[in-house]
DNA sequence: GTACGACTTCGAGTGCGCTCGAAGTCAACA
DNA sequence: TGTTGACTTCGAGCGCACTCGAAGTCGTAC
């Protein structure tokens, strides 16, 4: 896999991915006469840190994770790596946590929106809470 | 409740207030003497404000959704402000699947790093959920 | 009557996470 | 041989959401 194609894989662009590397954000890709090639290990590993990320663990956490994993196996590296995505995992409890209020009360206001004006009620596409798959704007894009 | 108290009570700063009404994320607050007030109306909504903006809703569509509710109860601003709610709702419901999903896999590589040496489990200061603090907290203020 | 806290406007700065472009080099493929 | 696509370094710029400070005014309370 080539740079562009990681890129096409990943949602990244080629700048983005380039960064990543430099920044310490993934371990540097082996090369092919000096050319990146992303191999499954590098796209698995990828993936993971896009999750990391998408749920707001700090770059920098993510840094010292990976400074950690190329430190190698040892028991220090190994419980500090644990003690990061510890954190990061009650972090995450409690966003759901949040998230689940969250979506208690909203739901609970677009029932009253929905009340107040038969007429008024959330145009059908995407009225019900149930239908909860659309991406985005329902109006745009047919 | 003046501005330093209600500071205080959301853990925003009164200069973070301010700047919230003056940007249309809050509706304005009333005076008395020149001096704002905050009551129950302007703290609840406050709250849910922070509430949609710790889910990732931007600030735009919360300052639309304000715009709305300025416009008052006809069935054009009801039904926009029900469409708002319900597309933030489903996309809290995609970043729940994906936070649920994330977890999962900490979990799993959690245990895998706890099975790796029994020497090398996460210390114990960090391990419990309840005594969780995020790693290096984006916000600042506590 | 003065201290305190709030008010206003203004503008600059911060930190994060990209995002882009320029400029020049190099290797593989048709 | 020439067109690609990738490589490097460098530095500027951007959008978001604050964050802070300065300067000067005003009202209330001890």
């Amino acid at each position: 896999m080539t740079i562009a194609e990681a890129a096409l894989a990943t949602g990244l662009t080629t700048h983005t991915l380039r960064y990543y590397e430099q920044i310490g954000l993934i371990d540097p890709v082996p090369r092919r006469s000096g050319q990146r090639v992303y191999g499954d290990i590098e796209m698995r590993f990828i993936q993971f840190v896009l999750k990391l990320r998408a749920t707001g663990m700090p770059m920098r956490d993510i840094q010292a994770y990976v400074r950690l994993r190329r430190e190698g196996d040892t028991p220090d590296s190994i419980r500090q790596r644990g003690d990061l995505l510890v954190r990061h995992a009650a972090h995450l409890r409690e966003q759901r946590a949040s998230l689940d209020e969250t979506i208690v009360r909203i739901d609970e206001k677009i029932a009253l929106y929905g009340s107040m004006y038969a007429d008024a009620t959330p145009s059908p596409a995407v009225a019900s809470p149930a239908t909860a798959s659309a991406p985005s704007n329902p109006r745009k894009h047919a």
